[in-house]
DNA sequence: CAGCATCCGGGATGATACTG
DNA sequence: CAGTATCATCCCGGATGCTG
């Protein structure tokens, strides 16, 4: 194991399992049921409003709006607005953002490639 | 990137975000909110379920058992009763959850990095 | 000590209708 | 097209009490 969790406490203050603490509201946003799904989709590349909510599937228009302001406002995504009729709406990850999904990606492909052998336990 | 969204559709069948595929119940099981916590502390070591209680603050018995019965059901974690008075039982990763925590760890330790600088945003 | 059964309140979530 | 507003619902998760 290259990372442990000494590491993390160290870097974290040793605050990981305390209620509130920073690391535990950022987590509670990019491990969110839908909050992954978007990060995924946008790691693709940017998006427009309508072509997420078709690809993640399921998602409603207001879980979808609510999850992207939380990533705006953690300065993950970015929502390009272009002053056009009818509107156009991008959105696509940041610098921070695709910090992030270097790290995450790894991480579902590995879910992705094992996730049939989980469940069908 | 080294790891691409393409790589992950061909490895999952192109599921990842459909309602209900395999990947996004294991997903809704590890990356919940008590999910990553608890694999966290197990991934210092085993735990006993006092131990768990305290380590990851804030959780409630009913939650600590439901979240430690879907990993065991998942395999990803492995739960050892000692026939004793008072009882004891253990709890601690499958090779397959310690897999897992290989490929979260890194994420969480970004996450810990990160985390002071996004909330202040 | 390590849990399970039960109740129940509230925030998370969905559905629908509407607007710039 | 890209959202917002409103209302209804659901189930997550806490509290409590009990058992082997």
């Amino acid at each position: 194991m290259t990372v442990s969790l000494e590491q993390i406490r160290e870097t974290s203050g040793d605050e990981i399992f305390l209620e509130g603490c920073p690391t535990r509201v950022v987590l509670d946003h990019i491990m969110s049921k839908w909050g992954v799904l978007v990060l995924l989709a946008l790691s693709e590349g940017t998006h427009r409003w309508g072509e997420l909510r078709r690809e993640v599937e399921g998602i409603s228009e207001k879980m979808l709006a609510s999850t992207l302001r939380t990533l705006e406002a953690d300065g993950l995504v970015v929502r390009t607005s272009y002053p056009e009729v009818p509107p156009r709406v991008e959105y696509g990850l940041t610098d921070l953002g695709r910090d992030l999904m270097d790290r995450m990606l790894p991480l579902v492909e590995w879910v992705a490639g094992h996730a049939g052998t989980i469940v069908g336990r």
